[in-house]
DNA sequence: CGCTATCGATACCGGCCGGGTATCGCTGCC
DNA sequence: GGCAGCGATACCCGGCCGGTATCGATAGCG
């Protein structure tokens, strides 16, 4: 199997539909239905089923499209570590808006570290996994439960309960406590984009970073429960209140399974250094 | 990048010799130098050095060969399981001689689950983790902190203490219980093969499987360290030995990561009830 | 019920690229 | 210094990739 193919199919699953997947990748749509019907006799399997209304995906073209994303990744991964070896140099990809404290401590203690290379901060507006896994990042800060650790090694940094954010002006801002049942069916719950870009439907205002987010409470638009550390620097007019219930969120540092750098392990080893209790 | 390019760059990596990579690949060698060049190029870094008498690999050259054989293991394993997607079949891979209770229950255990598929045993030599990461096998038995778990999703089954076996002749025989200084420095301590399928230097008979290793105890030419499962059905002439301070060895089942098979799903859960304490 | 727009498949052609053979240039060795 | 081994280069050929033109099927519509 060719990278070509793979990307051809990739673009056509997720598209479900030739012309526009030809038109994606820049070449006729003639070839495109030619490379695909190739693939499908070399792997004795039908990937798609078309009409020609309608494309949709086998189950095999399922998890062709599962597994071809990931080595597409992969493989875009590869060329960009191969290509940055000889300026060594580290990309940390975070969260803009979130846990600038421990950012902050980190990127001071690792700077301090004999041997420590320069970090370029990669700041993502809401998922930090996909640049890690196609290369753009090598070392990522992100949030258990939310964001998915398949496939990655993973340091746990800490682990905070949550918080419920909403207007002073919110009916529920008086309370000391509140429960999950509480905000779970409220219309104004804002909704997180999927790692895939999309949002699952619902009431809530779509918001794609924490700026955004927080404009939207102080609005009265919409209300969030997130970890313990956004309350630090809390918009005026916003206020947090424990949710109980709710799960923990762990701060974890992660990183390609195959990394063998010596300024990721580095610079990890700082990162539970600083996040760990005690003196430092 | 192409897939084609990333076997020719592996072969030569991996044979540091462009003629018998070429030999391997069953083409000639001009059209390899002319790929790897072209390769090279491309990403803008060498990968190689030659003399004309010597290849050998640049560190840039180091990275793409770790990741590239990890891409072609997972292109291959795309092609297999999307090709088995219409005969659903699972593949176990479990090494040859170990934890054959266990294993016994388990396919018994799965066997007896509404919707069971069938379940193909693969036995290795050794190592349960190449055949997982290139798709000829779905799910498998492994051993921390012998196998790496990296870029798999495991789930703890038992931990077990350790057990010197040793010959009933060896002089050492008689103890009680030992610790790891008493063995660690004995010649006789057989070794494994690496994942790579070498052996690291040293004095100790080089085994690769249990049959042989046992048969080498027997014959008082070796002595090893393993999990207390293998004392079930342990050979006439051998004995196990606690060794007290040698680290808990946990028996896991591991799959992909982005598994998304019902199959899998069943199989991880049935094995972590057939493994728990309590009835069943 | 037929016209039409849409969309994937097919037919066919041209250029490029991947693979082959022949050969060169370099290097270590007897 | 002759020779053998090895990678690079030169050059040719055929197949494949991508392009245009067109077909066949189907859903929507009046």
């Amino acid at each position: 199997m060719e990278t070509r193919e793979l990307r051809y199919f990739v673009a056509v699953a997720e598209e479900l539909h030739f012309g526009r997947a030809a038109d994606r990748l820049g070449i006729a749509q003639p070839p495109l239905s030619r490379t695909i019907a190739q693939l499908e006799h070399r792997l004795g399997v039908a990937l798609l089923t078309r009409t020609s209304r309608k494309v949709s995906l086998t189950d095999a073209g399922a998890v062709l499209l599962a597994e071809g994303t990931a080595i597409l990744g992969a493989i875009a991964a590869a060329e960009r570590r191969t290509r940055s070896v000889d300026r060594p140099s580290l990309v940390l990809a975070a969260k803009a808006g979130g846990s600038n404290e421990l950012l902050a401590k980190l990127l001071d203690a690792y700077a301090a570290e004999p041997g420590a290379v320069a970090v370029d901060l990669l700041l993502c507006e809401a998922h930090t996994r996909q640049p890690l896994l196609d290369g753009r990042a090598d070392v990522a800060i992100l949030h258990e439960p939310y964001d998915s650790t398949a496939g990655l090694d993973v340091e746990a940094l800490r682990t905070e309960s949550q918080f419920a954010i909403l207007s002073t002006s919110h009916p529920l801002a008086g309370a000391a406590q509140l429960r999950m049942a509480d905000v779970i069916d409220l219309p104004e719950l804002a909704r997180w984009p999927e790692p895939d870009g999309t949002y699952l439907p619902g009431p809530g205002v779509e918001v794609h970073n924490l700026t955004q987010l927080f404009q939207m409470i102080a609005l009265g638009r919409a209300i969030a429960v997130m970890p313990e550390v956004v309350r630090t620097g809390l918009l005026e007019g916003l206020t947090a209140i424990p949710v109980v219930d709710a799960p923990k969120v762990t701060t974890a540092i992660a990183w390609p399974s195959h990394s063998r750098s010596r300024a990721v392990a580095d610079l990890v080893r700082v990162a539970t250094e600083v996040s760990s209790p005690g003196p430092g």
